[in-house]
DNA sequence: AAATAAAAATGTAACAATTACAAAAAAAGT
DNA sequence: ACTTTTTTTGTAATTGTTACATTTTTATTT
């Protein structure tokens, strides 16, 4: 568990980020349940363990991930955003019925190799996928 | 001109959607200029020929196009949606600089033989790239 | 260790996109 | 022409997010 905080500290200090309590506690919570988390989400998973913690706090917090380029924003639905730690590159698939965002492995290659986008410089990339989920449609 | 609206009548009713002067307007704004705009967009665009026009109206009348599927939604920044008339498969390219997107053509089928999406049925797929455009690198 | 300065966290209010809802206007049916 | 249904409209409510001032915590200096 104190492994743990030390392995997530070492990242926010790696990207200057001063590794105070809520910061920890954020990423961490990004880290272990890859869930894509809302800030709604975050905010009922940590207030129990933080009873302090203020929804702005986590806003301020996610904008300076996102600047220093540990998260990134998913603007499935545009009713809300979710966040998830930038890992190996990957493609999202929603499920319109249970609301489940699952990771899948994409090859971003295929999508690069496009003569449309010559002098384009490309700095984020995102493959979005919507429909129903197997478990939903098993069901 | 009225040639164009017929046109455009036309596939309102093959979408079950009745052609009124508001739909028609709203339409031919998605189809011509392929700007993928914003609801607010529209209202500005629209509301000198319309001066009675109301921004419900463009909500409502989007989310019947949805349901119709004769458009999509964009969800690219997370704090507007934007819209695009159904026509060919493409992606899309959001210059980070001035804000434009612009539009490429993707193979989907390079992304869609995917084993971890077994099962899942996908009903709409969307790639959504970030950066500068050539335009905005240029200058 | 106490005092001071700087950074981070917090709560409230403001904001903007969207939706809910009821009333007004227009269109269709009788 | 009258009634019913559909469409449009304006206002108010809702929700995710940001602005901002205050409080708390952390770091620095004496």
């Amino acid at each position: 568990m104190n492994q743990n905080i030390e392995r997530i500290s070492r990242i926010l200090i790696n990207n200057n980020i001063k590794p105070s309590f809520q910061r920890i506690k954020i990423l961490e919570y990004l880290l272990e349940n890859k869930k894509h988390p809302t800030v709604d989400e975050i905010y009922v998973s940590l207030h129990p363990e933080i009873p302090t913690l203020s929804k702005t706090t986590i806003y301020n917090t996610l904008n300076l991930f996102l600047e220093s380029g540990i998260v990134r924003a998913l603007n499935i639905e545009s009713s809300e955003s979710r966040y998830d730690p930038i890992t190996d590159q990957h493609g999202h698939f929603k499920c319109d019925h249970c609301g489940s965002v699952y990771d899948f492995p994409v090859n971003f290659e295929n999508i690069k190799s496009n003569k449309f986008l010559e002098g384009y410089e490309v700095k984020e990339k995102d493959v979005i996928l919507k429909g129903i989920c197997k478990h939903c449609k098993e069901n």
